[in-house]
DNA sequence: ACCTGAACACCGTTCAAGT
DNA sequence: ACCTGAACACCGTTCAAGT
């Protein structure tokens, strides 16, 4: 890549950061290359859709989740590995307003830039959540794309309530034990 | 109400529920005037937001589901009032794609013209689920607000997998009996 | 009292012209 | 090879003019 292009690229990344961070992930697309100091069209040239430029954003935590997911592999309790991991998921997918609608409709669609990162998340979530049914501590029957919706569903709540910081840690523990008494 | 204006108001409705059926919520509102044969101002004059044109199209759905909650209040036992009834919220909340997320951010809006609905459905579960709290088989613990959205987050998730009909049930049976084996 | 639709604002996306 | 920004498309919303 060109220096001017690798540079315009990076600017391109830190604006959108910042977008994303001020107005959720549906922040103009028009603003961010503004502020990047580039023409609309190099932000198309770089980042083809909008995903595209969201998936470069989230790299780095993505490749940080991955490795943490690789890591609780190896840890015992198989249940409280899987627990980890799943308020990872929630804390890396409230990160921006709108990431995880973003990230729910990314799930089965193949064509999205998002789904490589979808394919992490449940892949491991697959992983964490058959070895703590093989452990016997969780419900033999649950299966772990429900399992994964459920807990971006509970990170989409949560990032309607704002003035809560506490709810998603609720709903996760309500997930987890269920409404019935035992 | 003049004649011709309730006349267009009645094709206004007719429309919408013609347009969030096809289009989902975010429907394009000049299409429904159009559709409706009339100008955008008076579309505009009838519902002065979204909102409010989204309430009027579900008000009929609302005011059913409100009887259906009142009954279920004198039926037993009371879990399976509760359950019945969370049921129904998800139907409800599944009508049209993007209305739960719209129900969602209205729950804590007060100035949201489907506040009123929210509300409705914030009491109704909150009665239900103390009544089955107070008989012992749900969790004291769990607060309303919180099963409400969790709920609607359901409702949510399955609205994005229109191939998979039995999604909504599974994650219900995930929430009602919890991860954890007993 | 109610309706119409032009006008304005805003954004996404493409592409011809320029360096 | 890369960048620019005008041009086009589309939609929401307001409001002056009309009946």
């Amino acid at each position: 890549m060109r220096a001017d292009a690798r540079r315009n690229y990076e600017r391109l990344l830190e604006a959108a950061r910042e977008a994303f961070a001020g107005q959720g992930t549906d922040a103009s697309l028009e603003e961010i290359a503004k502020t990047a100091g580039v023409g609309i069209g190099t932000l198309y040239r770089h980042f083809p859709t909008r995903q595209a430029l969201l998936e470069a954003v989230l790299h780095e935590g993505i490749t940080d989740m991955d490795q943490q997911g690789e890591r609780l592999l190896g840890e015992s309790p198989a249940e409280e590995s899987l627990e980890t991991w799943l308020r990872a998921v929630i804390r890396h997918n409230t990160r921006y307003r709108g990431l995880a609608a973003e990230l729910m409709s990314s799930f089965d669609d193949e064509s999205s830039q998002l789904f490589g990162s979808c394919d992490m998340m449940r892949a491991t979530s697959a992983q964490l959540l058959a070895r703590a049914q093989h452990a016997g501590a969780i419900e033999s029957r649950v299966e772990s794309a429900d399992l994964l919706r459920m807990v971006n569903a509970i990170a989409w709540s949560a990032e309607q309530m704002p003035d809560d910081p506490g709810a998603a840690d609720r709903m996760l523990a309500l997930l987890l034990h269920g409404l019935r008494t035992r």
